[in-house]
DNA sequence: CATAAAAATGAGTGATTACTCACTCTAATA
DNA sequence: TATTAGAGTGAGTAATCACTCATTTTTATG
Protein backbone atom coordinates (compact mmCIF):
# COMPACT_ATOMS: atom_id res chain seq x y z
CA UNK A 1 0.00 0.00 0.00
CA UNK A 2 2.24 2.61 1.55
CA UNK A 3 5.49 2.60 -1.16
CA UNK A 4 7.97 4.17 1.64
CA UNK A 5 6.97 3.16 5.01
CA UNK A 6 8.88 -0.16 5.20
CA UNK A 7 11.95 1.80 4.36
CA UNK A 8 12.74 4.21 6.73
CA UNK A 9 10.25 2.68 9.41
CA UNK A 10 12.47 3.95 12.11
CA UNK A 11 12.36 7.16 11.51
CA UNK A 12 9.05 8.12 13.56
CA UNK A 13 6.48 10.05 11.46
CA UNK A 14 3.45 11.50 12.30
CA UNK A 15 0.22 10.17 11.12
CA UNK A 16 -1.10 12.99 9.27
CA UNK A 17 2.93 12.96 7.75
CA UNK A 18 2.82 9.88 6.07
CA UNK A 19 -0.47 10.72 4.90
CA UNK A 20 1.57 13.45 3.31
CA UNK A 21 4.22 11.28 2.15
CA UNK A 22 1.24 8.98 0.42
CA UNK A 23 -0.21 11.58 -1.29
CA UNK A 24 2.83 13.21 -2.02
CA UNK A 25 4.11 10.12 -4.20
CA UNK A 26 0.81 9.72 -6.03
CA UNK A 27 0.45 13.06 -7.22
CA UNK A 28 4.24 13.59 -8.11
CA UNK A 29 4.52 10.61 -9.94
CA UNK A 30 1.11 11.11 -11.93
CA UNK A 31 1.41 14.87 -12.83
CA UNK A 32 4.94 15.65 -12.38
CA UNK A 33 6.39 18.02 -8.80
CA UNK A 34 6.06 21.17 -11.11
CA UNK A 35 2.45 19.98 -12.03
CA UNK A 36 1.36 19.73 -8.62
CA UNK A 37 0.35 22.07 -6.04
CA UNK A 38 0.89 21.90 -2.60
CA UNK A 39 -3.21 22.61 -2.07
CA UNK A 40 -3.57 19.16 -4.11
CA UNK A 41 -1.54 17.21 -2.15
CA UNK A 42 -3.14 18.09 1.40
CA UNK A 43 -6.90 17.81 -0.12
CA UNK A 44 -5.50 14.39 -1.02
CA UNK A 45 -3.86 13.71 2.28
CA UNK A 46 -7.09 15.10 4.07
CA UNK A 47 -4.98 17.96 6.20
CA UNK A 48 -4.49 21.30 6.23
CA UNK A 49 -1.92 23.29 3.78
CA UNK A 50 -0.47 24.44 6.66
CA UNK A 51 0.45 20.78 8.12
CA UNK A 52 3.02 20.36 4.85
CA UNK A 53 4.64 23.27 5.61
CA UNK A 54 4.95 22.57 9.58
CA UNK A 55 7.31 19.26 8.64
CA UNK A 56 9.00 20.61 5.07
CA UNK A 57 10.55 24.26 4.90
CA UNK A 58 9.64 23.91 1.05
CA UNK A 59 7.72 21.99 -1.60
CA UNK A 60 10.93 20.86 -3.06
CA UNK A 61 11.96 19.54 0.48
CA UNK A 62 9.05 17.22 0.63
CA UNK A 63 10.29 15.85 -2.88
CA UNK A 64 13.82 15.29 -1.43
CA UNK A 65 12.52 13.74 1.36
CA UNK A 66 10.76 10.90 -0.49
CA UNK A 67 13.45 10.61 -2.94
CA UNK A 68 16.12 9.73 -0.96
CA UNK A 69 15.60 6.58 0.89
CA UNK A 70 14.98 5.05 -2.38
CA UNK A 71 17.98 6.25 -4.32
CA UNK A 72 20.11 5.34 -0.94
CA UNK A 73 18.58 1.34 -1.51
CA UNK A 74 18.31 0.90 -4.61
CA UNK A 75 22.09 -0.48 -5.27
CA UNK A 76 24.30 0.27 -2.71
CA UNK A 77 24.06 -2.30 0.25
CA UNK A 78 23.51 -5.02 -2.88
CA UNK A 79 26.19 -4.56 -4.85
CA UNK A 80 28.80 -4.40 -2.06
CA UNK A 81 27.40 -7.43 -0.43
CA UNK A 82 27.56 -9.02 -4.12
CA UNK A 83 31.03 -8.08 -4.44
CA UNK A 84 32.09 -10.16 -1.72
CA UNK A 85 30.19 -12.93 -2.80
CA UNK A 86 31.67 -13.11 -6.25
CA UNK A 87 35.22 -12.60 -4.16
CA UNK A 88 34.41 -15.92 -2.44
CA UNK A 89 32.97 -17.68 -5.32
CA UNK A 90 29.58 -17.27 -3.62
CA UNK A 91 28.47 -17.00 -7.40
CA UNK A 92 30.32 -19.09 -9.35
CA UNK A 93 29.81 -17.58 -12.87
CA UNK A 94 29.09 -13.61 -14.13
CA UNK A 95 25.54 -14.79 -15.27
CA UNK A 96 24.70 -16.05 -11.44
CA UNK A 97 25.41 -12.71 -10.75
CA UNK A 98 23.25 -11.10 -13.08
CA UNK A 99 20.18 -13.08 -12.34
CA UNK A 100 20.62 -12.79 -8.09
CA UNK A 101 20.89 -8.77 -8.93
CA UNK A 102 17.88 -9.12 -11.89
CA UNK A 103 15.59 -10.99 -9.47
CA UNK A 104 16.49 -9.12 -6.00
CA UNK A 105 15.97 -5.98 -7.51
CA UNK A 106 12.95 -6.69 -9.44
CA UNK A 107 11.60 -6.89 -6.15
CA UNK A 108 12.93 -3.53 -5.21
CA UNK A 109 11.77 -1.77 -8.24
CA UNK A 110 8.21 -2.95 -7.91
CA UNK A 111 7.63 -2.27 -4.51
CA UNK A 112 9.00 1.23 -4.98
CA UNK A 113 7.70 1.92 -8.43
CA UNK A 114 5.97 5.15 -7.56
CA UNK A 115 8.69 6.68 -6.35
CA UNK A 116 11.19 5.56 -9.23
CA UNK A 117 8.98 7.31 -11.49
CA UNK A 118 9.30 10.34 -9.73
CA UNK A 119 13.04 10.22 -9.80
CA UNK A 120 13.05 9.21 -13.51
CA UNK A 121 10.91 12.29 -14.39
CA UNK A 122 12.23 14.93 -11.92
CA UNK A 123 16.08 14.06 -11.87
CA UNK A 124 16.88 16.25 -15.19
CA UNK A 125 15.04 19.43 -13.84
CA UNK A 126 16.24 19.34 -9.88
CA UNK A 127 20.39 19.85 -9.21
CA UNK A 128 20.27 17.78 -5.63
CA UNK A 129 18.43 14.94 -7.05
CA UNK A 130 21.63 14.35 -9.41
CA UNK A 131 24.26 14.83 -6.78
CA UNK A 132 22.05 12.67 -4.52
CA UNK A 133 22.20 10.00 -7.56
CA UNK A 134 25.80 10.54 -8.07
CA UNK A 135 25.92 10.15 -4.44
CA UNK A 136 24.74 7.02 -4.03
CA UNK A 137 24.58 5.22 -7.70
CA UNK A 138 26.86 6.80 -9.65
CA UNK A 139 30.66 6.50 -7.84
CA UNK A 140 30.75 3.82 -5.50
CA UNK A 141 28.43 0.89 -6.78
CA UNK A 142 29.08 1.43 -10.21
CA UNK A 143 33.31 0.79 -9.79
CA UNK A 144 32.04 -1.99 -7.58
CA UNK A 145 30.36 -3.25 -10.56
CA UNK A 146 33.39 -2.43 -13.18
CA UNK A 147 35.35 -4.67 -10.18
CA UNK A 148 32.92 -7.64 -10.80
CA UNK A 149 32.96 -7.49 -14.64
CA UNK A 150 37.06 -7.37 -14.87
CA UNK A 151 37.39 -10.14 -12.02
CA UNK A 152 35.24 -12.27 -15.01
CA UNK A 153 37.51 -11.03 -17.37
CA UNK A 154 40.38 -11.87 -16.02
CA UNK A 155 38.79 -15.76 -15.65
CA UNK A 156 38.22 -15.56 -18.85
CA UNK A 157 34.24 -15.75 -18.73
CA UNK A 158 33.43 -12.70 -20.39
CA UNK A 159 34.66 -10.80 -23.37
CA UNK A 160 37.65 -7.78 -23.28
CA UNK A 161 37.23 -4.89 -23.93
CA UNK A 162 36.42 -1.41 -21.69
CA UNK A 163 34.11 -2.48 -18.45
CA UNK A 164 32.55 0.54 -19.08
CA UNK A 165 31.26 -1.00 -22.86
CA UNK A 166 30.34 -4.45 -20.83
CA UNK A 167 28.21 -3.03 -18.01
CA UNK A 168 26.88 -0.18 -20.55
CA UNK A 169 25.80 -2.85 -22.50
CA UNK A 170 24.04 -4.89 -19.76
CA UNK A 171 22.50 -2.32 -18.24
CA UNK A 172 20.72 -0.94 -21.21
CA UNK A 173 19.55 -4.95 -21.49
CA UNK A 174 18.29 -4.55 -17.55
CA UNK A 175 16.81 -1.51 -17.80
CA UNK A 176 15.19 -2.17 -21.16
CA UNK A 177 13.09 -4.94 -19.56
CA UNK A 178 11.98 -2.99 -16.27
CA UNK A 179 11.09 0.06 -18.89
CA UNK A 180 9.26 -2.37 -21.12
CA UNK A 181 7.75 -3.94 -18.68
CA UNK A 182 6.63 -0.93 -16.41
CA UNK A 183 6.29 2.10 -18.81
CA UNK A 184 6.41 1.52 -22.01
CA UNK A 185 3.90 -1.65 -22.30
CA UNK A 186 2.57 -2.23 -18.10
CA UNK A 187 -0.93 -3.33 -19.56
CA UNK A 188 0.46 -6.48 -21.77
CA UNK A 189 0.33 -9.96 -20.33
CA UNK A 190 3.98 -10.26 -19.65
CA UNK A 191 5.32 -13.85 -18.83
CA UNK A 192 8.11 -12.34 -16.67
CA UNK A 193 10.41 -15.39 -15.55
CA UNK A 194 10.54 -16.16 -19.34
CA UNK A 195 11.40 -12.85 -20.44
CA UNK A 196 14.03 -12.57 -17.70
CA UNK A 197 15.99 -15.41 -18.83
CA UNK A 198 15.94 -13.96 -22.43
CA UNK A 199 17.26 -11.35 -21.18
CA UNK A 200 20.07 -12.65 -19.20
CA UNK A 201 20.49 -15.58 -22.06
CA UNK A 202 20.67 -12.11 -24.45
CA UNK A 203 23.21 -10.44 -22.15
CA UNK A 204 25.81 -13.63 -21.59
CA UNK A 205 25.50 -14.52 -25.46
CA UNK A 206 26.51 -10.66 -26.01
CA UNK A 207 29.44 -10.55 -23.44
CA UNK A 208 30.49 -14.07 -22.60
CA UNK A 209 33.21 -15.58 -23.95
CA UNK B 1 20.76 26.41 -34.51
CA UNK B 2 17.16 26.24 -35.11
CA UNK B 3 16.51 22.37 -34.60
CA UNK B 4 13.61 22.31 -36.17
CA UNK B 5 13.24 24.66 -39.45
CA UNK B 6 14.73 21.89 -41.71
CA UNK B 7 11.77 19.48 -40.47
CA UNK B 8 8.87 21.72 -42.10
CA UNK B 9 10.52 23.99 -43.79
CA UNK B 10 7.32 24.23 -46.45
CA UNK B 11 5.03 26.04 -43.77
CA UNK B 12 5.25 29.32 -43.50
CA UNK B 13 5.90 30.52 -39.87
CA UNK B 14 6.63 34.24 -39.33
CA UNK B 15 9.76 35.21 -38.18
CA UNK B 16 8.48 36.03 -34.64
CA UNK B 17 6.83 32.73 -34.74
CA UNK B 18 9.92 31.18 -34.93
CA UNK B 19 11.50 32.53 -32.47
CA UNK B 20 8.77 31.50 -29.91
CA UNK B 21 9.17 27.95 -31.34
CA UNK B 22 13.13 28.11 -30.78
CA UNK B 23 12.65 29.72 -27.37
CA UNK B 24 9.92 27.37 -26.28
CA UNK B 25 12.07 24.31 -27.31
CA UNK B 26 14.85 25.32 -25.43
CA UNK B 27 12.99 26.22 -22.46
CA UNK B 28 10.76 22.98 -22.21
CA UNK B 29 13.60 21.11 -22.29
CA UNK B 30 15.75 23.20 -19.67
CA UNK B 31 12.91 23.29 -17.42
CA UNK B 32 9.83 20.99 -18.22
CA UNK B 33 6.46 22.23 -19.63
CA UNK B 34 5.01 22.60 -16.41
CA UNK B 35 8.16 24.56 -15.43
CA UNK B 36 7.92 27.52 -18.32
CA UNK B 37 5.58 30.09 -18.35
CA UNK B 38 4.26 31.58 -21.01
CA UNK B 39 6.15 34.74 -20.01
CA UNK B 40 9.33 33.29 -19.91
CA UNK B 41 8.68 32.12 -23.81
CA UNK B 42 7.93 35.49 -24.65
CA UNK B 43 10.97 37.15 -22.92
CA UNK B 44 13.67 34.77 -24.06
CA UNK B 45 12.09 35.07 -28.03
CA UNK B 46 12.36 38.76 -27.85
CA UNK B 47 8.39 39.11 -28.41
CA UNK B 48 5.13 40.64 -26.49
CA UNK B 49 3.45 37.24 -24.76
CA UNK B 50 -0.33 37.82 -26.21
CA UNK B 51 2.22 37.11 -29.83
CA UNK B 52 2.09 33.47 -28.39
CA UNK B 53 -1.31 33.71 -28.18
CA UNK B 54 -2.26 35.09 -31.74
CA UNK B 55 -0.72 31.50 -32.98
CA UNK B 56 -1.00 28.91 -30.05
CA UNK B 57 -4.63 28.66 -28.39
CA UNK B 58 -2.96 27.41 -26.06
CA UNK B 59 0.60 26.85 -23.98
CA UNK B 60 -0.56 22.57 -25.13
CA UNK B 61 -0.83 23.77 -28.32
CA UNK B 62 2.22 25.21 -28.77
CA UNK B 63 3.92 21.94 -26.77
CA UNK B 64 2.04 19.55 -29.87
CA UNK B 65 3.88 22.05 -32.60
CA UNK B 66 6.70 21.20 -31.53
CA UNK B 67 6.69 17.55 -30.99
CA UNK B 68 4.41 16.77 -33.99
CA UNK B 69 6.83 16.78 -36.72
CA UNK B 70 9.82 15.61 -34.76
CA UNK B 71 7.74 12.18 -33.96
CA UNK B 72 6.39 12.21 -37.43
CA UNK B 73 9.98 11.87 -38.95
CA UNK B 74 11.44 9.95 -35.88
CA UNK B 75 10.65 6.69 -37.40
CA UNK B 76 7.75 6.29 -40.03
CA UNK B 77 9.56 7.43 -43.48
CA UNK B 78 12.60 5.20 -42.86
CA UNK B 79 11.48 1.71 -41.83
CA UNK B 80 8.62 1.33 -44.70
CA UNK B 81 12.02 1.87 -46.95
CA UNK B 82 14.29 0.14 -45.51
CA UNK B 83 11.46 -2.85 -44.90
CA UNK B 84 11.76 -2.72 -49.19
CA UNK B 85 15.33 -2.73 -48.92
CA UNK B 86 15.46 -5.90 -46.84
CA UNK B 87 13.17 -7.68 -49.37
CA UNK B 88 14.69 -6.51 -52.39
CA UNK B 89 18.07 -7.69 -50.63
CA UNK B 90 19.91 -4.26 -50.60
CA UNK B 91 20.40 -5.23 -47.15
CA UNK B 92 21.69 -8.55 -46.71
CA UNK B 93 21.71 -9.12 -43.38
CA UNK B 94 20.49 -7.98 -39.93
CA UNK B 95 23.45 -6.56 -38.86
CA UNK B 96 23.46 -4.60 -42.34
CA UNK B 97 20.09 -3.34 -41.40
CA UNK B 98 20.73 -2.79 -37.83
CA UNK B 99 24.19 -0.90 -38.12
CA UNK B 100 22.12 1.01 -41.41
CA UNK B 101 19.08 2.32 -39.07
CA UNK B 102 21.81 3.12 -36.32
CA UNK B 103 23.78 5.64 -38.51
CA UNK B 104 20.61 6.62 -39.94
CA UNK B 105 18.74 8.13 -36.77
CA UNK B 106 21.86 9.20 -35.33
CA UNK B 107 21.77 12.25 -37.69
CA UNK B 108 18.16 12.68 -36.96
CA UNK B 109 18.37 12.46 -32.87
CA UNK B 110 21.66 14.62 -32.79
CA UNK B 111 19.97 17.20 -34.92
CA UNK B 112 16.28 17.06 -32.70
CA UNK B 113 17.86 16.55 -29.55
CA UNK B 114 16.24 18.94 -27.29
CA UNK B 115 13.10 18.02 -28.81
CA UNK B 116 13.43 14.67 -28.19
CA UNK B 117 14.22 15.14 -24.49
CA UNK B 118 11.11 17.45 -24.08
CA UNK B 119 9.14 14.17 -25.48
CA UNK B 120 10.58 11.46 -23.37
CA UNK B 121 10.25 14.10 -20.55
CA UNK B 122 6.74 15.23 -21.32
CA UNK B 123 5.43 11.35 -22.77
CA UNK B 124 3.67 10.51 -18.99
CA UNK B 125 2.23 13.99 -18.29
CA UNK B 126 0.35 14.66 -21.64
CA UNK B 127 -2.50 11.65 -22.99
CA UNK B 128 -2.46 14.09 -26.38
CA UNK B 129 1.12 13.03 -26.83
CA UNK B 130 1.20 9.22 -26.01
CA UNK B 131 -1.59 9.27 -28.91
CA UNK B 132 0.69 10.96 -31.01
CA UNK B 133 3.29 8.42 -30.32
CA UNK B 134 0.90 5.65 -30.63
CA UNK B 135 -0.30 6.66 -34.04
CA UNK B 136 3.40 7.30 -35.63
CA UNK B 137 5.69 5.05 -33.94
CA UNK B 138 3.96 2.05 -31.88
CA UNK B 139 1.98 1.08 -34.97
CA UNK B 140 3.17 1.05 -38.51
CA UNK B 141 6.95 0.95 -37.99
CA UNK B 142 6.91 -1.24 -35.13
CA UNK B 143 4.78 -4.18 -37.39
CA UNK B 144 7.14 -3.13 -39.82
CA UNK B 145 10.20 -4.13 -38.04
CA UNK B 146 8.55 -7.37 -36.31
CA UNK B 147 8.05 -8.24 -40.21
CA UNK B 148 12.13 -7.37 -40.81
CA UNK B 149 12.98 -9.47 -37.62
CA UNK B 150 10.49 -12.37 -39.09
CA UNK B 151 12.41 -12.21 -42.48
CA UNK B 152 15.59 -13.06 -41.21
CA UNK B 153 14.64 -15.48 -38.33
CA UNK B 154 12.95 -17.48 -41.62
CA UNK B 155 16.45 -17.21 -43.29
CA UNK B 156 17.97 -18.93 -40.14
CA UNK B 157 19.90 -15.80 -39.34
CA UNK B 158 18.50 -14.78 -36.02
CA UNK B 159 17.08 -16.76 -33.08
CA UNK B 160 13.89 -18.49 -33.35
CA UNK B 161 11.33 -16.87 -30.50
CA UNK B 162 9.11 -14.21 -29.56
CA UNK B 163 10.02 -11.10 -31.78
CA UNK B 164 8.45 -8.63 -29.89
CA UNK B 165 11.43 -10.17 -27.30
CA UNK B 166 14.00 -9.66 -29.77
CA UNK B 167 13.21 -6.21 -30.85
CA UNK B 168 13.13 -5.42 -27.06
CA UNK B 169 16.57 -6.82 -26.45
CA UNK B 170 17.59 -4.79 -29.75
CA UNK B 171 15.66 -1.52 -29.11
CA UNK B 172 17.20 -1.69 -25.44
CA UNK B 173 20.40 -2.01 -26.62
CA UNK B 174 20.35 0.69 -28.92
CA UNK B 175 18.31 3.19 -27.16
CA UNK B 176 20.75 2.72 -24.35
CA UNK B 177 23.40 3.91 -26.75
CA UNK B 178 21.47 6.99 -26.83
CA UNK B 179 20.73 7.87 -23.12
CA UNK B 180 24.47 6.83 -21.93
CA UNK B 181 25.74 8.91 -25.43
CA UNK B 182 23.38 12.31 -24.41
CA UNK B 183 21.82 12.04 -21.29
CA UNK B 184 23.61 9.95 -18.54
CA UNK B 185 27.25 10.32 -19.62
CA UNK B 186 26.70 13.58 -21.64
CA UNK B 187 30.31 15.11 -20.78
CA UNK B 188 32.53 11.91 -21.13
CA UNK B 189 34.39 11.49 -24.29
CA UNK B 190 33.11 9.03 -26.34
CA UNK B 191 34.84 7.00 -29.38
CA UNK B 192 31.37 7.19 -30.64
CA UNK B 193 32.41 4.93 -33.88
CA UNK B 194 33.52 1.87 -31.41
CA UNK B 195 30.98 2.46 -28.94
CA UNK B 196 28.47 1.50 -32.33
CA UNK B 197 30.02 -1.56 -33.19
CA UNK B 198 30.63 -2.32 -29.67
CA UNK B 199 26.41 -2.30 -29.84
CA UNK B 200 25.99 -3.63 -33.23
CA UNK B 201 28.54 -6.59 -32.07
CA UNK B 202 26.85 -6.66 -28.63
CA UNK B 203 23.32 -7.28 -30.47
CA UNK B 204 24.42 -9.71 -33.07
CA UNK B 205 26.35 -11.96 -31.16
CA UNK B 206 22.85 -11.33 -28.55
CA UNK B 207 20.36 -12.43 -31.54
CA UNK B 208 22.06 -13.81 -33.88
CA UNK B 209 22.11 -17.46 -34.69
C1' DC C 1 0.50 56.32 -52.09
C1' DA C 2 -4.02 54.39 -50.20
C1' DT C 3 -6.26 50.56 -48.14
C1' DA C 4 -7.13 46.46 -45.96
C1' DA C 5 -5.75 42.37 -43.81
C1' DA C 6 -2.59 40.14 -40.85
C1' DA C 7 0.75 40.39 -37.20
C1' DA C 8 2.16 42.15 -33.02
C1' DT C 9 1.51 44.47 -28.83
C1' DG C 10 1.13 45.04 -23.61
C1' DA C 11 -1.82 46.35 -20.04
C1' DG C 12 -5.28 43.91 -17.74
C1' DT C 13 -8.08 39.55 -16.09
C1' DG C 14 -9.40 36.24 -12.43
C1' DA C 15 -7.50 32.09 -10.82
C1' DT C 16 -3.89 29.71 -8.64
C1' DT C 17 0.66 29.43 -6.66
C1' DA C 18 3.98 28.40 -2.59
C1' DC C 19 4.32 29.83 1.71
C1' DT C 20 3.21 32.52 6.48
C1' DC C 21 1.40 33.20 10.87
C1' DA C 22 -1.51 33.86 14.77
C1' DC C 23 -4.06 30.72 16.76
C1' DT C 24 -6.17 26.11 18.63
C1' DC C 25 -5.84 21.36 19.79
C1' DT C 26 -3.70 17.21 21.85
C1' DA C 27 -1.13 14.49 24.82
C1' DA C 28 2.49 13.78 28.04
C1' DT C 29 4.54 15.03 32.44
C1' DA C 30 4.89 17.26 37.07
C1' DT D 1 -5.17 19.25 37.57
C1' DA D 2 -2.03 22.73 35.58
C1' DT D 3 1.62 23.47 32.40
C1' DT D 4 3.87 23.13 28.21
C1' DA D 5 5.63 21.84 23.71
C1' DG D 6 4.83 20.17 19.45
C1' DA D 7 1.14 19.11 15.91
C1' DG D 8 -2.30 20.91 13.31
C1' DT D 9 -5.09 24.58 11.35
C1' DG D 10 -6.96 27.77 7.69
C1' DA D 11 -7.50 32.42 6.45
C1' DG D 12 -4.39 35.54 4.37
C1' DT D 13 -0.38 37.24 1.19
C1' DA D 14 2.18 38.79 -2.67
C1' DA D 15 3.70 36.84 -6.76
C1' DT D 16 2.91 34.50 -10.76
C1' DC D 17 0.02 31.90 -13.89
C1' DA D 18 -2.32 31.24 -18.69
C1' DC D 19 -4.94 33.79 -21.40
C1' DT D 20 -7.82 38.14 -23.46
C1' DC D 21 -8.61 42.13 -26.09
C1' DA D 22 -8.66 46.82 -27.70
C1' DT D 23 -5.27 49.07 -30.09
C1' DT D 24 -1.12 49.91 -32.99
C1' DT D 25 2.31 48.43 -36.41
C1' DT D 26 3.72 45.96 -40.40
C1' DT D 27 3.08 43.96 -44.78
C1' DA D 28 1.04 42.93 -49.23
C1' DT D 29 -1.61 44.59 -53.16
C1' DG D 30 -4.21 47.88 -56.10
Amino acid sequence: MTEWEDIESTEKLTEKQKLIIQAAIESFAEKGFAGTSTSTIAKKAGVAEGTIFRHYKTKKELLISIVIPVVKHFLTPFIVRDLNKVLDQTYHSFEDFVRAMFHNRKVFIEKNKKTIKIILQEIPFHEELRDIFKRYVATEPISKVLEIIRHFQEKGELIEGSPYTILRLAASSIAGYFIARHIVAPEVAWNEEEEIEATIAFIMRGIGS
